[in-house]
DNA sequence: TATAAATTTGCAATTTTGTTGCAAAAATTT
DNA sequence: AAATTTTTGCAACAAAATTGCAAATTTATA
């Protein structure tokens, strides 16, 4: 059941375990981004607080997933799309956080514009999140 | 000297303490957005932490200043123009964070440009990051 | 301007969030 | 199956943020 998640670890050389398997299911399972917390709620006390701070570094390190900038300035993350690499992420996608329903979206298919900025700024990466009502909020 | 920070506190109904002129002066001085680490540095132990927080809670929640989210989901804040009200901001433009001095600066000319969203996302809010170099830094 | 009422501040205690070192446990390699 | 490497959990710690409450300050009122 959990094979495909398996195979994920496996392509991105990473051990196999439990913490890993089940922390990346939850990703796999989710409708939106994961903060911290909302993966130690889930996974109850199954695994440590520090276990979980190291797999989302680790994951993020390798791409599989990446964070996301919030409003409120809590740490989010959410699957990477295959373009991302390690080292460096192509999440140059739209992020929605639905006012209603708090979910975090990642609009894969919407890619941050680019926008024209005053004299002597150069751009490097820009990031976009836009907030409102989900399609299950309206 | 501080005549003008005081008419806003006044503007905004708020009782003119120490500890407000102080810290909204220091926006006003700021070259970017304020973390709350950097107001206590500034402040010295003139101004207790919680009253930091306090002050910089009433200031969002007033409309004088709003926060900014960054990439590495620091609460920053920046001052907010007029046309800012109690309860809700119009901070609809770019923010840009360098990456060699990490300032955050507000580019009030820029404004968050439109995107089209998936079927079903209605949007309320928008807010850009565009990370990069700043004319400083060049 | 003196006093009463309302608001703000600072302190202490507490909670939440995140980090580090290290030995035990588990996974991978041989 | 044993040796090696990696990961985990625990404990201790550090930093960031919140809360209650009495004292101090500010504003309103007489």
């Amino acid at each position: 059941m959990n094979a495909p998640v398996k195979d994920v670890l496996k392509r991105f050389r990473l051990s196999i375990t439990d913490s890993r398997l089940q922390i990346l299911s939850l990703f796999y399972k989710a409708p939106g981004a994961l903060a911290h917390a909302d993966i130690e709620k889930k996974t109850g006390d199954t695994i440590d607080r520090v276990t979980i701070y190291r797999t989302l570094q680790t994951f993020e390190e390798k791409g599989i997933i990446h964070s996301i900038p919030t409003s409120d300035n809590s740490v989010k993350y959410a699957l990477c799309k295959e373009t991302c690499a390690e080292g460096h992420h192509h999440d140059n996608h739209v992020h929605f956080i639905c006012d209603d329903c708090s979910k975090t979206i990642c609009l894969d298919d919407v890619l941050v514009p680019d926008v024209k900025l005053p004299r002597g700024f150069k751009p490097n990466q820009s990031q976009m999140v836009v907030k409102g009502l989900c399609k299950d909020c309206q």
